[in-house]
DNA sequence: ATGAAAGCGCTAACAT
DNA sequence: ATGTTAGCGCTTTCAT
């Protein structure tokens, strides 16, 4: 198939007659190496073709300069700005990364990570499946002492760095802001209760229902898989409550943009009606009418600060046990989607006129 | 850094009484080894905790059974979609896939290139990135006999298959829509005219300009970077114009979504002052008001395809002077955003009575 | 059905 | 500043 043979640093070698150690180092830069060599080494290397054969060297020094990115999709900006992130931090420390995606599957997930353990990467920075239980599959590096960074959909693991942002407190933020605007019937519509950031989620939802007096109705509260269709049915499974929400929570903007048209092509009017919160700051969340409340935040920064813990991990730097969790800031971004015309910002987001 | 020491087929060997190359064999399942033989090889290697080490097979296989593929982008449903296509084909095929993205950036498109080529991939699928106008940097793909497979964004090459869709078809389909739905002054917003994919767009728009005998006015052209400043901008500077367009076909439907917008900011209805249509069927295009008409093309088949025409090179079996140009279906889904009141669908997607 | 032995291309400890 | 040398772990030809 590779009919050619390659050619290699003896090829260089012989052709100047030194050593393939001298070849070695001057490909390196070696700083032990004549200037003059290195010049002809490289020169001749690119006059006869000569190829860094990978292999070869990860096989001799036992380890690749890759880092393994495992995520759980890949379409969502806020997973393209963690890509982003983490690229911008290993290149800059001479790792290459290999990006393996799940699509939210356990199945997916657990093969890939044994394939990227295959494949001898120096460390994993990964986010987990929608439907992952367990961290069985991270066993094989947590045992030969490869380093494994997670983030966003994580479980708790004393072996790892785990880096999230404060789900429990977005959860209560945007509850509260709904409270704020007067909803006295709040729905959630999330996922799996069992992934962690929707459990805290969730978490965060009940304390401002109980800080506020208010019942936690479990008719109120929708776990499916977030798709459209999903989003769809759960919209029209409140719409046929007895007595309709006044506002809902929504784990996602996709869904939440899914929940708004339903809403709409029924008869509610968002906000005014039913107000919605969102959840990640996606581009869509601008781009639909009214434009969609949500919880920003920073894919970039998240994926810098994980690669660079990871990377930190490599070089022996960290001690794992030390920084076991980092938690990224985030915050409400308030648009239409929330706002109640009889309650202005301005009042209603300093109010705790509630509170006893 | 990882300092166990590597269990490998020696461990077994010594541990059985055997030969490694019996043990590479059963472990390979070779048919000439006898079953106990393989049973205990296998049992033992559990046992141990032995790992396949890939670089020492690779480097003496000189073969990777890896593809590498190059995208764009990664965030949006057409390039999941093709992954996904792509992944299921090499995966049953026994391939690994390693994912590169330029981020639409002709210098890391470059360099990934070289890297995956370091990393020894079997083949390569690519799609172009926005400004890539040579094809210099996939010269030591072809020089060493590894095939290239090129899709939706690609440059006219002798020495690689393509696989796209009819995009000149596709611009004059979507032009004479809207054409047939009374427009008489169509802008047309789109990317770097020297990428295939906008290209061909466009001619098919001119086209389709000339076939009902309305001009070409290049004020009503725009060329951006389709991100959502410049779409906006585009929007501001059509509505800045002396006679406002009427109909204006956008090149893809986050675009759309955004001068949608801005239109309805500015107070212009959709589709009955200006009808818009997109390119895509990206999830947006549903979820905004009015619902974009758009370009549908299967992501998935084309990246099956594209997959299948690789292993097939891969192994052989297909001649790239033959297969040069694989063309993928398409068509058009006709939403609200096209659709001006007074002239049905039915009628006016028969009506030929514009021609002479 | 199994084994011996060579070698894939590179690196690094040790020598000079 | 450069060379010698011994592998890294696997596959495979040739022999038995």
């Amino acid at each position: 198939m590779n009919p050619k043979k390659d050619v290699t640093i003896y090829d260089i070698a012989k052709q100047l007659n030194i050593s393939t150690s001298t070849v070695s180092r001057a490909l390196q830069n070696h700083p032990a190496i004549n200037k003059l060599t290195k010049k002809k080494v490289i020169a001749t290397a690119k006059e006869i073709g000569y190829q860094y054969n990978t292999f070869a060297g990860n096989l001799r020094k036992k380890s690749t300069s890759i880092i393994g990115v495992m995520v759980h999709e890949l379409n969502s900006n806020f997973i393209t700005s963690v890509l982003a992130g983490i690229e911008k931090v290993t290149s800059e420390a001479g790792y290459d990364i290999i990006i393996a995606h799940s699509s939210e599957s356990y199945t997916k997930e657990s093969a890939n990570a044994l394939n990227l353990f295959h494949k001898r990467v120096d460390g994993l920075i990964a986010s987990l499946a929608y439907d992952t239980k367990n961290l069985d599959h991270y066993l094989p590096f947590h045992q030969k002492g490869i380093p494994v960074v997670f983030f966003d959909r994580v479980e708790p693991s004393d072996k790892s760095t785990v880096v999230v942002i404060d789900n429990t407190k977005c959860g209560y933020q945007a509850t509260k802001h709904l409270i704020e605007q007067g909803c006295k019937r709040i729905a959630h519509i999330t996922g799996n209760l069992s992934r962690n950031v929707y459990a805290h989620r969730f978490q965060g939802y009940k304390k401002a229902l109980t800080e506020h007096h208010l019942p936690f109705d479990k008719k109120l509260l929708i776990v499916n898989d977030l798709g459209e269709e999903a989003a769809r049915n759960a919209t029209l499974q409140l719409l046929r409550l007895p007595s309709l929400p006044d506002g809902i929570f929504i784990t996602n903007d996709f869904t939440a943009a899914v929940v708004i048209q339903t809403l709409k092509e029924n008869g509610i009017v968002v906000p005014d009606d039913i107000a919605i919160v969102g959840f990640n700051n996606d581009a869509i969340s601008k781009l639909i009418e009214p434009k969609i409340t949500t919880i920003n935040y920073p894919g970039i920064e998240m994926g810098e600060i994980a690669a660079r813990q990871l990377i930190a991990n490599l070089k022996g730097e960290e001690n794992v046990q030390l920084t076991n969790t980092i938690i990224i800031r985030s915050d409400l971004i308030i648009r239409e989607s929330s706002l109640k015309k009889h309650t202005p910002l301005s009042i209603a987001s300093n109010n705790n006129a509630n509170k006893k």
